[in-house]
DNA sequence: TCGCACATGTAACGTGTTACATGATTCA
DNA sequence: TGAATCATGTAACACGTTACATGTGCGA
């Protein structure tokens, strides 16, 4: 079984603060930068399907108040230690690389995880984007200076977020310290 | 007809600075750091072969000296025509919110242009950057202080990111200052 | 009556991912 | 002999995008 794609975190996240409709869902993708995930209702009900059908979520329907009957999805215990492994699983190197926006969007739920989560997430998260950087900046030292500098700018740009990056990091690890885990 | 694919700019991009087989792209994709375009034969080689089709590329047998026949493509005249259109088009916000690596890979090619051209992206980038800035300021103020912190704190990570974005394209724009066009 | 907000879905299409297949030559 | 490098490709699969389909009730 693999694991669930980003999108369906997202949504097994966000569920996991209160439960929703697919149409809560949509509203919630397409209003607030939440990622850049989009948000189509091609996109939204097939995930809801397969996180129903693979037990992570389960939804009821609610004929009550609405104009139209809608369908409540709220996370298993199943899906919330899905989510919770995830949230807590180690950043690699090649997550900073390639899938950074997604080591964002576990730092956004980790409201769920206690303080401590949370300083063991921005550390290693500094640490790896660090490792990175080393590596990137050896990488640097193949521009030559007599090309067009083009190709070398845009490779600076890469350095400056994950600089940023490890800025952010570490700064807001400041923000947990002394604080009760 | 629609546009390429950013991975078809990228090859087209590449392969207008010198002819390449698709095994000499894969390996540029799996070595050096331009975005974050993977780089498996079953990506490479049908882009490739519906850039041909397109005719925005053609290729010809190599059977010289390769341990096996390599088929070495080249942009046609109608692949130069795109790849500069697409280089010179318009920045939008949207461009900066949801495809700021297709924006640096169109600057990484910009050697192709003039430098009155690379002003002008720069400049534009900066201004669409700031713009969406603004926006994001003004969503910032949604997150009250009394829930937790975790999701204004990654919120926060991206209005850094877009603010490295900025001043990396103002300082790169000083850097064409006072150049000749 | 027209359109919008609510609400859920499906179908076609394109593309990337993973894994597999093929085959020559060089080097240990 | 077996592995690595050079070199091209295909097949199955999953996913997102776009567009379409459906239906209610409210306000202009």
């Amino acid at each position: 079984m693999t694991d669930p794609t980003t999108l369906e975190f997202a949504i097994l996240g966000l569920l996991s603060f209160a439960p929703r409709s697919g149409y809560d869902l949509m509203h919630i993708f397409e209003t607030t930068a939440i990622g850049n995930y989009s948000s189509s209702p091609g996109a939204i009900y097939p995930a809801l399907g397969r996180l129903e059908k693979r037990g992570l979520i389960e939804g009821v329907v609610d004929d009550s108040q609405a104009l139209r009957p809608k369908k409540i999805f709220r996370p298993t215990s199943d899906g919330d230690t899905n989510l919770r492994r995830w949230l807590r699983a180690d950043i690699t190197k090649n997550d900073v690389q390639r899938r950074l926006d997604e080591l964002l969007l576990r730092f956004a739920f980790h409201s769920l995880l206690d303080a401590q989560a949370s300083r063991d997430f921005l550390n290693d998260l500094a640490v790896a984007t660090d490792e990175y950087l080393a590596e990137l900046r050896e990488q640097r030292k193949i521009f030559s200076d007599d090309e067009p500098p083009h190709g070398r700018m845009a490779f600076e740009f890469g350095i400056e977020q994950y600089r940023a990056c490890a800025r952010w990091a570490r700064r807001t690890l400041r923000h947990f310290d002394g604080e009760s885990s």
